[in-house]
This record gives C-alpha cells, sequence and structure tokens, in this order.
DNA sequence: TTCCGTCGGCTACCATACAAGTACTTCAGT
DNA sequence: ACTGAAGTACTTGTATGGTAGCCGACGGAA
C-alpha cells in the first residue's frame, strides 16, 4: 500500500506511471530484490502495484531492451540471468566511454570540476565509515557521471549507466562483504589527482585499472553464486513454475 | 495496402507488429522520409497501417528512448529535429566505441576477418560505380559492424549503430550531392591496411580521421539545411497543424 | 510401465474504450 | 476592432477485453 500511495503521490510531479513503473523494477532488478530467474508476470505486477497492465507491460519491454529481463511470448517475463557475454560486453563499453571521456576531461576540467568531485570524495569516505554501502552506491554513481561531465560528456552517461546496470547486479552480492570500500576510494582518489596534474596516460590508467578491478570482483563473485548466472551461450527457456506463484518476493 | 501485407506476412516470420513497426518508423526517419519536425499521430499510424494503436504507441516509446522522436504528453509525437548536442553525443559514443574495438582488433583479428572486410571494400566500390548510394550506405553499416566483430565486440554495435543514426539522418542529405564516396572508400581500405600490419596507432588514427570527417560533413549540411536542425538547447514545442493533417507524407 | 493425445491454465500480444490534458477556434462582451 | 472565455477537435495516457500460443499435468492405450 505504501509503495501504491508513493507511487500516485510522484504521479503528480510530472512523472506518469510507466515512468515509475520502469524505475521502480529496474531499481528492484540491479539491488537485486528481484533476482535473476525470477518471473514478472504482467497481470501479477500490475494487481500488485494497484496500475493497470499497460504501463506495466510497457515498462517490461523496455527493461527488455535495457537487457534486464528476457521476454518469451506467450510464456512469461523473466529477469535475466548474468551472462558472460553480457558483463563483457558492458565492461567493454563502460570502460572505452569512461576512458574517452576522461582523456577530454584532463585538457578541459576545471577547477570547480575537481573541487566536486573531491566533495565526492569525502562523502564517499564518511558513507564506508557509516558502514552504508547503499549511500556508497549512490555516490560511486555520482562520482562516475560527473567524471564524465568534466569531460564534457554528460549526455553519454546513460549509455554507460545502462551497461554499468549489468555490472552492478554482480557487485551488490560482494560489497556488503568486502571491506573493500576504502581500496575503491583511494582508485578514486587516483584518478582525480591525475585529472588535477593534466596526466593524460596516467589518469587513463588509473581508471582503467580500477574499472578493471570492478570487473575481476565479479568474476570472484560467479564462482560464489553460480545460480545467478548463465553459462550457456544460448537463452535458457525458463520452466514453468508449477507450485502457487509468488511473484514479487517482498509484495506483502 | 502493399506495406500492410507485407507487414502481415513477415508477422508469420517469427516477429511481432511492434518490431516490425518500430522497424519500419526507424528506417522512414533516418532516410529523411519522415522530416524532423513531422508529427506522427498513434491514430494515424495505426490506420496507414492496419494495426491497433498498441504496437504503434510502443514503437514510439521505443524511438523516442533512442533520441529519434519527441514525446509530448497530450500534444503529439514529433520526428525530432537534429539537434547539435545529440550530434556531438553521437559522434563522442561512436568514435570511442569503434576506435577502442579496433585497437583490440589489431592484435586479434584473423586473416578471415581480414578477408571479409576486403570482400566489403569490393562491394562497396561497385555500389560506387553502379552510383548506388542506397547500397553504399548498407555496406557502410556492414563494414563498419564487420570491423567492431574483428575486435571481439560484435555485442556492443547496436549501441553504435543507435548513436549512427543521428549522424545518418544528416549524412543522407549530402551523400547523393557529393562525390566523395571514393575518399570514404579509401579510408575504410586504409584502416583495413592498418589493420593487417597491425599498426595500432596507425589504423586508430586513420579510423578516427574518417569518422571525424563524416561529422565535419554533418557540419557543412547544416549550412545548407538549418530547417531540420534545432539551434536552440531548449526543447522547441511544436505548434499544432491546424489544417487538415497530412500524416505520413508518401502513404497514399 | 511407458507413450501419446487431450485438456486446462497461464502467458504475452493485440485491439478497443475511456480519461486527462492541450491548443486552436469561435463567439460574446466591451 | 479588440479582448477573453467557453467550446471543440485533437493528442497521449491508462484501463480492460479478447485471442493465439506454449507448457505441464492428467488419463487412456499399448
Amino acid at each position: 500500500m505504501a509503495s501504491t500511495e508513493g507511487l500516485h503521490a510522484a504521479r503528480a510531479r510530472g512523472r506518469n506511471t510507466r515512468q515509475l513503473v520502469h524505475e521502480l523494477l529496474r531499481s528492484r532488478i540491479i539491488s537485486l530484490d528481484l533476482e535473476p530467474g525470477a518471473a514478472l508476470s504482467e497481470n501479477d505486477l500490475a494487481a500488485e502495484l494497484g496500475v493497470s497492465r499497460t504501463p506495466v507491460r510497457e515498462s517490461l519491454i523496455l527493461l527488455g531492451e535495457e537487457g534486464l529481463v528476457d521476454v518469451y511470448p506467450q510464456l512469461g517475463t523473466f529477469v535475466s540471468r548474468i551472462r558472460e557475454r553480457d558483463i563483457a560486453s558492458a565492461q567493454f563499453i563502460r570502460e572505452a566511454l569512461e576512458c574517452a571521456a576522461l582523456r577530454d576531461g584532463v585538457t578541459k576540467a576545471t577547477a570547480h570540476d575537481v573541487a566536486e568531485l573531491r566533495a565526492l570524495l569525502v562523502a564517499q569516505t564518511e558513507a564506508e565509515q557509516r558502514e552504508d554501502p547503499e549511500a556508497f552506491f549512490r555516490l560511486d554513481e555520482q562520482f562516475h557521471a560527473r567524471l564524465m561531465a568534466a569531460g564534457g560528456h554528460a549526455e553519454a552517461w546513460p549509455v554507460v549507466s545502462q551497461a554499468k546496470a549489468q555490472l552492478d547486479r554482480a557487485r551488490r552480492l560482494s560489497l556488503p562483504l568486502t571491506q573493500q570500500l576504502s581500496l575503491l576510494i583511494s582508485q578514486h582518489t587516483a584518478v582525480v589527482d591525475q585529472l588535477e596534474q593534466h596526466d593524460l596516460d596516467g589518469a587513463d590508467q588509473a581508471l582503467r585499472g580500477h574499472l578493471r578491478q570492478v570487473f575481476t570482483d565479479v568474476e570472484t563473485i560467479r564462482a560464489q553464486h553460480p545460480e545467478l548466472f548463465s553459462d550457456t551461450d544460448a537463452p535458457v527457456r525458463p520452466r514453468r513454475d508449477t507450485r502457487r506463484r509468488t511473484g514479487v518476493p517482498d509484495a506483502g
């Protein structure tokens, strides 16, 4: 009920139902609240959210384009399992775009840009000390977006964000476990330092190393949670659950 | 009628109505058959294509995500004008991804890859001699896609393709006019030569120069056809056409 | 026991009806 | 003639009904 009320309240603030449902489902998938392989029925979701099937359906279509769900006509819609190829592809896209933007940033970035990036680093340190991984995730997102903006390429961020979503699903599994937040912050700091010193190759290497470390983290997670990954390249046609469907796990 | 029949026939081959309408509208927009600023009414399109509003609407939502149409709620949907920022953003994304893929290709590409690329160069030369710009456009698309595949990054092509769409709309205006096809082919050839010689920086510079030349071409077109561009960053709220709506220009 | 046809329930897909909102037109009042 | 407010014709957004198709379970035949 609370989520439904919030949905209708937000709808009054210029966003339509489709966008709200889209954002809600997207965050639930990335946070693994909706696990890979879970069935997403248009009817069930519409009933749970208190809206009609239309905006739910349109949201699922968009999520399908993003690669976060797989739609099998006349069969069902399922949260996509994390595929090896998707991970590699997302990493390539992210690395290419973020590093290219950074190279422009090294020459273009202003003192204001650097100051805002350093403010985010301080906030990240505070989040680490509070042991608040959710806040750190948001700040990490802001940091990388701000870094691209410093190079004059803020418009390309949505593309990176979409690729990043695939990686984040896997990262969420590890972040509460690890004490690596301080390592990530030091890597972020190194990037800003190199940026401020206008060191083109230094900044590039610092960011690339950071991004690849995140990538290798995913591989270690793969060993711990193989059930969330899909080893086969061919899409796994999920079996229909014959028992009483649970729908969204925490809906009640 | 013919298009409707083709639509229903294709639907039997595993593609649903939404995908067909999406592809149809996308090609019409990129080919400038639907000009920037043109109104796209869900009702009119549905009637012309002989389908209901639902798949048309879903297609327009997807085109909106791609930046090819602007949807103004309760007002209308319009083919987006070519915006300075969108062009620059698309160029950045394309250059970053294609060049990054090429750098991997220089070390990874096999003789088979090079052979297929050269076959495409031959076909491009033939298209030039036939003075068939449409065929050249398709071959250009295939060449760049194949180039990324040689680096092992075929999965990233759709992202490039989406960015490329913005640039292609402008290029279509110039290509029939210019005799520059031979120049483009020689640039393509240079890239393959450098790739075959495993010259990392040489290949990068060759491709980057080629892509930027395409980019500057757009600027010259901007001077010739300013009405298709949108100078203001703020979105132009289009005026509603009060006379009898023509709908899709060449529908009859 | 094993195999095959049938049936029931579920799915996404498409079509259609209704609601909310915008902009232009028209016409009354000044 | 000019201003302004109601009316009208359109738009997209949302809700709901109906259809084709897929899957898994059930039951009879070999």
